[in-house]
DNA sequence: GCATTTATTTGCCGAACCAGCAAGATTGCT
DNA sequence: AGCAATCTTGCTGGTTCGGCAAATAAATGC
């Protein structure tokens, strides 16, 4: 009866507490890293301030760096979202650039630079984080090429896209962490506008690779 | 007297030994973990393989994953050495093509083969390797900073050319790994021109931070 | 040569990591 | 309330990885 709008529609109240926990183990790891340095904190420490033990610190991560980059992994969504949302007359450049841009318009919070450094000073945490742009750089090369009409298993162009659009994102990331209080979003607007990426050729198809019927069989 | 040509310039005994059992650690640890996996290759497999004790594969590698991956990490000299070698009359997006091709000249071996496909199948691996790819990277930029006349403290142009490279080559060695049996300097040399990135113009140097006159009209 | 210095190998150790397992506690649904 | 699904937790064992110091090997000096 009056139950109908109480239903747990995505959000069970059991799926809130388990992301809940996840942020506040993330948030946690972050805190003490960016106190102590990686290194010095151990799984027990992030458990105990948690108030859980630290077997189920490993049900939520399998690492502390997993824990320490994980929270922002949820960016890929984001990207693919805003992509979507632009009009098909751009070039794929210029949606690549303008998308880029979006997903900076507002100014990166104190944790998100903090992790940003973080991530870029220890070694340990960039391979964690690189693990994970690894996914998100298949989500969004598979987005480009449903944008631009190709499958990213036959063709290079999407994923050609995706990689030199992330690594554009990471250069401008880096370089206005190191530079004074310049808009995120202009770095980002100006390195987009510093190279480009080529729509594929309608014409220029698989004809030259000729691996289109066959291989392709385990990768 | 006689001793002078004697002299052991780069090359003691000492190092060459180092480096044979870097070498043979690497190549064992590759090879075990090619026919179990990597998850079932301990330390002690591969020390007891190469007759020493596992402390001492400790003292060349910090993990399994860093002897597996480690084989491959000396790329950035021989990139940097050509490009350094391009005429100066060049572009530099096409130095840096031409540069991507000649570094492919001569086709990967079996190894080089199996073990990229392994650290593109393992995320550990990958993890692994993209810590190695950042040094790269910025010795990379490093060069080309050095070629365009300008620091990649200050500027992004350096960082951004040696990072979407990689990206583009990296790319490449996955497509080429997938596709059949096409040179993989020709998939290189494709893809480096289905992208541009735009030299320095000496003129927009910092000065354009925070006032991008509507970008630099692009064609 | 032989002694000295310098670097490497090794064993021993301990702190820490991390996943499987099964019991106990919570939550969701009816 | 009762039942099923899920989460938490302690326990455990295998593994990792670095510090330390003694033995061993190589390089250097005399």
């Amino acid at each position: 009866m009056d139950r109908m709008n109480t239903e747990p529609p995505p959000v069970g109240l059991r799926e809130r507490k388990k992301r809940a926990m996840r942020a506040r183990l993330s948030d946690i790891a972050l805190r003490l890293a960016l106190e102590r340095g990686v290194s010095q904190v151990r799984i027990e420490d992030i458990a105990s301030e948690a108030d859980v033990s630290p077997r189920t610190f490993n049900n939520y991560f399998s690492s502390k760096e997993a824990a320490i980059v994980g929270g922002a992994t949820i960016r890929a969504e984001d990207f693919c979202g805003i992509l979507k949302k632009m009009p098909a007359e751009l070039s794929l450049h210029d949606a690549l650039r303008a998308t880029a841009i979006e997903l900076f318009t507002e100014e990166p919070d104190r944790d998100w630079i903090a992790r940003a450094r973080l991530i870029r000073s220890e070694p340990s945490l960039f391979a964690e984080a690189a693990k994970a742009d690894r996914s998100i750089e298949r989500t969004i090369a598979t987005e480009i090429g449903h944008r631009t009409g190709n499958d990213p298993t036959s063709h290079f162009t999407p994923r050609l896209a995706a990689a030199v659009t992330i690594a554009a994102m990471h250069v401008a990331v880096e370089f206005w962490l190191d530079s004074g209080n310049v808009p995120l979003r202009e770095i980002v607007g100006q390195i987009m506008a510093k190279f480009h990426v080529e729509d594929i050729a309608p014409a220029e198809d698989r004809k030259d690779y000729h691996l289109a019927p066959s291989d392709r069989g385990t990768p």
